[in-house]
RNA sequence: UGGGGUGUCGCCAAGCGGUAAGGCACGGGAUUUUGAUUCCCGCAUUCGUAGGUUCAAAUCCUGCCACCCCAGCCA
């Protein structure tokens, strides 16, 4: 695993501190942590994080815990933490340790009420609302709770009536006594603890109050013993905070480290985690793991292999700056993972039968399996001189440097021979039934004997006597366009997202290895296979048929 | 408008005072039984901008400009 290569001012830091000894009291140990709210599944997004922080653990030889940051019961359940760790698991990632926040509720409370006792946080009655609009704004300061000076005693009191549970929701709340004047919003009494009469998917109802991510995270860190903390640059205003929670709560040094770096954007890609939920309870796809979805599992069904990922987010680097990476770019390193990894075939989506006029009997050819890994690996094709063409792959009218097959024109069979075409028959609709060519024996794939005969396209076909009948579904993945976002976006991206074709494909196809990525093959279709013309990957195949013929 | 960030090729991104890496995209050529792959070759005299310091600046200083983040009892 590569760790990005702009990790540079990453590395630059841990460097640094490394060097004036900072971490010398914990054996120089480096120890980072990737932390998502299990509230929603993965997606590409998130990949760049755990690149990073594994990154830094493998390149530090350090440790690496997954926690689940679960300090809001409200939308937080199982499903997502399995969703998360099978996630991270296929990517090939090995933690050091799973730990959840919700662990730690009991540390957190004491550490609120050492925070009561040392006249650093206090029970404030304020209703939401209220506590707004005393906040002040960004150019004034905001107005110190009437609350704000009650005695330790009283705030204990009051703190432990709340976690007792005998306020309503949103009653009162427990807040940092740091600075209401403060330039920073963060730090003008931020709310530390709010009461939710809610149960937590892991604690049930042993808890009415519940830690807000900035208490619970540094806290988390700190206990952890997190020596970097590395998120995304909308945290960077939270860091004074973190490390006044940190510093207030008394753990001895080293204090872990935020460090901010820009979070993953690709053009056209859809990664609002409301629109999502949105497709995925209104029944748009059919789950988190649709192949649709940029989800880690919509991917994996998608035939994107784990690699791919990481030398994206390789390729990308790390930095502050914000921006957002074509498209193209991830195609490229699927297409390059898969181009040595994944086994090829034959199959066809729109079929014209092609018949071979001059041919007779039957034969069984040799085809690589991947002309690219270096195995060699050959498989065994039957061909009887009668098969299926893609329809695309035949012209009435051949357009400028056609390199496919018209009448007159010659192509090869992929693996096999080249023909001639001589004719061809329409139906009623002029649209092409049957193609009508002559072969040359001579150029039969493999052989040694000089033909006059040249082609300069290849084509793929399906033996129409022993290729199996196929159900394909194609996938547009789901992206951004023009309109993004508005209402209609969900059933906008819905339309054509999926489409069913039945097609041939060869036998070889019904006996490959489950979960195993195929390149279909798709002589002419497109230039280069991206994910915005269609071409990369999406197909599946549903079902096979077998012998259609019989 | 206060504070925190960021500005280097169409898109990412190195660079940290010594005279602009790399990837993607793009263009040209060679090989090719996937119009794929592979393979060459080309692609910023210029680093948001205006000044200043220096023998020397994308790198240091100053002033502007642009964009992003912050006023959840979300994370």
């Amino acid at each position: 695993m590569n760790l990005p290569e702009a990790t540079n001012f990453i590395e630059q830091y841990i460097n640094e501190e490394l060097e004036q000894g900072k971490f010398e009291s914990v054996g120089n140990q480096i120890c980072v942590r990737f932390p998502p709210e299990p509230n929603g599944y993965l997606h590409i997004g998130h990949v760049k994080a755990l690149c990073i922080n594994f990154g830094v653990k493998e390149k530090y030889h350090g440790k690496l815990n997954l926690r689940m940051d679960d300090t809001n019961p409200a939308k937080e359940d199982y499903e997502y933490v399995n969703s998360i760790v099978d996630a991270v698991k296929w990517l090939g990632f090995e933690y050091d340790n799973l730990f959840f926040a919700s662990d730690y509720y009991d540390k957190l409370y004491e550490i609120a009420e050492k925070y009561i006792t040392d006249g650093n946080a206090y029970v404030c009655d304020l209703s939401a609302e209220e506590i707004t609009a005393t906040r002040g704004t960004l150019t004034q300061p905001g107005v110190e709770s009437p609350y704000r000076n009650r005695s330790v005693e009283e705030n204990l009191k009051l703190f432990r009536e709340m976690k007792a549970g005998i306020y309503p929701d949103g009653a009162k709340v427990l807040r940092a006594k740091i600075d209401m004047s403060s330039p920073n919003l963060n730090m003008r009494d931020p709310v530390l603890y709010r009461i939710a009469h809610v149960p937590h998917y892991r604690q049930g109802d042993k808890w009415c109050i519940y830690p807000m991510y900035d208490f619970a995270h540094p806290i988390s860190d700190a206990i952890e013993g997190i020596t970097h903390s590395l998120c995304s640059l909308e945290f960077e205003n939270h860091r004074p905070l973190y490390d006044w929670v940190i510093d207030k709560a008394g753990f001895p040094a080293p204090r872990p480290r935020q460090i901010e770096f820009a979070r993953l954007n690709i053009t056209n890609m859809l990664m609002s985690k409301r629109y999502l939920k949105k497709l995925v309870d209104e029944g748009f796809v059919r789950g988190w793991d649709d192949p649709r979805m940029p989800t880690l599992m919509g991917l994996k069904n998608r035939g994107v292999p784990p690699e791919a990922l990481k030398k994206f987010c390789a390729d990308v680097g790390v930095a502050k700056n914000y921006g957002v990476v074509s498209l193209a770019q991830l195609d490229e390193c699927i297409r390059d993972c898969l181009n040595t990894t994944a086994e090829r075939a034959m199959g066809v989506i729109d079929a014209v039968k092609l018949t071979i006029t001059n041919y007779s009997g039957e034969e069984e050819l040799e085809f690589e399996k991947n002309p690219t890994d270096g195995s060699g690996a050959m498989r065994n094709v039957k061909f009887t001189g009668s098969v299926y063409i893609d329809r695309d792959d035949f012209a009435i009218e051949p357009p400028h440097k056609f390199k496919r097959l018209y009448k007159g024109g010659f192509v090869r069979l992929k693996s096999a021979y080249i023909v001639r075409c001589d004719d061809f028959a329409t139906d009623e609709d002029g649209k092409v039934s049957e193609i009508f060519c002559t072969y040359f024996p001579e150029t039969r794939s493999g052989s040694t004997v000089k033909s006059e005969i040249k082609a300069k396209g290849v084509i793929q076909w399906v033996d129409a006597k022993y290729g199996v009948k196929t159900e394909y579904r194609q996938y547009q993945p789901l992206l951004k366009d023009e309109q993004y976002p508005d209402q209609d976006y969900a059933e906008r991206l819905n339309e054509n997202s999926e489409r069913i074709f039945f097609g041939y494909a060869e036998p070889y196809i019904a006996e490959s290895e489950e979960g195993k990525p195929f390149q279909l093959m798709r002589t002419g279709y497109y230039k280069k296979m991206t994910s915005e013309n269609g071409g990369l990957i999406l197909s599946e195949i549903v079902s096979l048929k077998d012998n259609f013929n019989k």
